[in-house]
RNA sequence: GCGCCUGUAGCUCAACCGGAUAGAGCAACGGCCUUCUAAGCCGUAGGUUGCAGGUUCGAUUCCUGCCAGGCGUGCCA
């Protein structure tokens, strides 16, 4: 295993443990099914995990649970019996002010007036660590972009790029432990067109009339790979044209990979050794480059993975005669296939062919051994929608190799449509006309680059309006999020002038607060983390998003009607309290997704 | 053909492993700034959740069949 660089991940905040008012009530919930179990009303498989949601109508309370509903057959009880006898049997719990059973046997949870605030106590006691849950002990590996390295990256990788880095925050938040890599195609037919790409760049700029190749890389960073050729190397690398030229195949449309291929052949054959000198400048440089374009997005990654070492180690060759003990592989018209179909996948693949290569797959496979080994315990793949075909025979690899293919989840992140004056922008990677992540940063930032990215269910195209995302309006989310936080800070700022702020007074007077606004507020804070739990088990970082967006638009209503500096000391304090929390929760919430939280717009 | 994904307000999308009256934003219309940021807020209107069945006390959610759209289906990477 090559690494070809470290980047540290941010230092976490400290776990502070404190559950939630909807997870005591669970619990107690939890320990009336354990009696009724205990005195043999219940059976193992009747039960059902209880689910305690917080309510939309205040007049169902504060919380709600179907547990009656559920249970009710199991027990021979119409559901509001049954709701009634776990009533009677739930233990006291000193923040519930009451009780009732209500529609077809609801459960509803009221709590008492200081108990609703509680979870803005809790924000500000925890802070940067407000949300974040236990530690799981679960080790978790998150592989994603991981774009072949012949160019910069686009827009399509960007969405992956800021799909996966959420996403890793996210399950990082929930208590796992995570580590991120970057799987690079350094080996391959790609790598080899690329070096080619450089090489015939760099005889043209001897002075040599070539025709470029239609299947080579057409964009202007190969010329500039074969200035900075010419600069460390001179003409050392030339060779006779005749030498080079004489055995192509004519280029076309129809015959463009044999072209290629023919020049990649009369290059190895011409240079020797030298032939790595292109191949690696452009590598090293495209890597890097790719790398800084990720760090300046905000992305990082524990490791980069080589492929190319995956060969060099004789790791498949190793993986596949793990395959090939289990039976798992076949001859057939001179190429070695593995039996994929043994489980489900539509025909078998070649690993290795007539010629002695091993395809790409082979080097996926002996990844995925790679993987298993480090003793991950689940291991996520972020790939672009274009690879749905090769779900099926990676769990297959991985299956034949011993493992538990559950243990390897795949998500695919479908591309992005970029939209300019209500019209689709054009993409084409043939004509070197594509967007790059670098140019969609400069042209509407990176706050605004990752938010909306994620802002849609992975699995769905989306639709990225880049007039919307430059706007500063409160149409655009981003802005909106931002804006509240901005305005709290703000407020903050004006306390200077005034009697200082008394975070205790303010707790003890969170209470008096008039106005639904405020516990809504309070409800939602004490969402937060359930919905942080939710979006990483869910691997849907886009709940994060709706989550931020509600509570910002929650905090906006109750800030215009209220004024929050107010003559009252114990009122203020109370108000600026509320006011802090939400501002700890956005930033918070905005640090997960990698988009920064202003003190001022 | 086969496989996977998606059909929710005019548009873009939510809806917490099946829950109480399906929610936001945009677009449309009408209001709110001598007061901490109007980059904001309030109100009105907008729905047979693609269609037809099934399971359930209860279905946008689960199952089946249709209809429509998208993607995939190489000894490519």
């Amino acid at each position: 295993m090559s690494t070809l660089g470290i980047y540290g991940s941010a230092t976490l905040p400290p776990l502070i443990r404190r559950d939630t008012m909807k997870e005591q009530i669970t619990s107690l919930f939890e320990a009336v099914l354990d009696q009724l179990m205990a005195r043999g009303q219940l059976t193992e498989d009747a039960r059902r995990p209880v689910h305690v949601e917080a309510t939309r109508d205040p007049a169902h309370g504060d919380f709600a649970t179907n547990v009656a509903l559920l249970h009710a057959k199991a027990l021979g009880l119409a559901p509001r019996q049954l709701a009634e006898q776990l009533v009677n049997q739930l233990p006291n719990h000193p923040q519930i002010a009451g009780v009732e059973i209500a529609g077809p046997g609801f459960i509803n949870i009221r709590l008492k007036a200081d108990a609703l605030v509680q979870p803005i106590k809790d924000c500000l006691t925890q802070g940067s660590g407000y949300g974040r849950g236990e530690s799981t002990g679960r080790r978790v590996q998150v592989e994603y972009v991981s774009a072949n390295p012949t160019g910069p990256l686009h827009v399509g990788h960007g969405r992956g790029a800021a799909y996966g880095a959420t996403l890793s925050n996210l399950l990082s938040a929930a208590g796992h432990t995570v580590e991120t890599e970057y799987y690079v195609n350094d080996a391959g037919r790609q790598m080899s067109i690329l070096g080619a790409s450089v090489y015939i760049r760099y005889l043209e700029a001897l002075g040599h009339p070539l025709q470029f190749p239609l299947g080579g890389y057409q964009g202007a960073y190969i010329q500039d790979l074969a200035a900075e050729l010419i600069h460390t190397h001179g003409e050392s690398l030339e060779r006779p044209i005749a030498s080079l030229t004489s055995q192509l195949v004519a280029d076309g449309e129809e015959t463009k990979d044999a072209h290629i291929d023919s020049w990649i052949q009369a290059i190895k054959h011409a240079l020797g050794e030298d032939w790595r000198v292109p191949f690696d400048l452009a590598l090293t440089r495209i890597q890097d480059d790719i790398r800084d374009d990720l760090g300046e997005f905000g992305v990082t990654f524990s490791q980069w993975f080589s492929e190319a070492s995956l060969v060099s180690s004789g790791a498949i060759a190793d993986a596949l005669a793990t395959l090939e003990a289990g039976g798992h592989l076949y001859q057939h018209k001179g190429a070695l296939w593995f039996r994929s179909t043994a489980y489900g996948d539509d025909k078998d693949r070649v690993v290795q062919r007539d010629n002695g290569e091993y395809t790409y797959f082979a080097s996926d496979i002996a990844y995925i051994a790679n993987k298993f080994s480090r003793g991950y315990d689940e291991l996520i793949y972020v790939w672009g929608a274009d690879h749905h075909g090769y779900i099926t025979r990676v769990k297959a690899a991985a299956s034949a190799l011993g493992y538990d293919p559950d243990r390897l989840t795949i998500r695919l992140v479908q591309f992005a449509i970029l939209y300019r004056g209500g019209e689709r922008v054009q993409m084409s990677t043939r004509s070197g006309s594509f967007v790059t992540l670098r140019e969609l940063r400069e042209e509407v930032g990176v706050d605004a680059c990752r938010y909306f990215y994620v802002m849609r269910k992975a699995d769905q195209h989306l639709d990225f309006d880049l007039d919307l995302a430059t706007s500063q309006s409160k149409d655009n989310p981003v802005y909106y999020i931002q804006y509240a936080h901005a305005r709290i800070c703000r407020v903050l700022e004006g306390l200077q002038d005034q009697p200082s702020f008394d975070l205790t007074r303010g707790l003890t007077h969170l209470a008096s607060i008039e106005g639904q606004e405020v516990l809504d507020i309070a409800q939602q804070i004490g969402q937060f983390k359930e919905t942080l739990g939710r979006a990483a088990d869910s691997l849907e970082p886009h709940l994060l998003c709706y989550y931020l967006q509600e509570l910002a638009a929650s905090f906006h209503r109750w800030y215009n009607g209220t004024r929050l500096l107010v003559d009252d000391l114990a009122q203020r304090d109370a108000r600026l309290t509320v006011a802090q929390a939400v501002r700890q929760v956005l930033a918070n919430g905005l640090s997960l997704l990698g988009v920064s939280a202003p003190e001022a717009m």
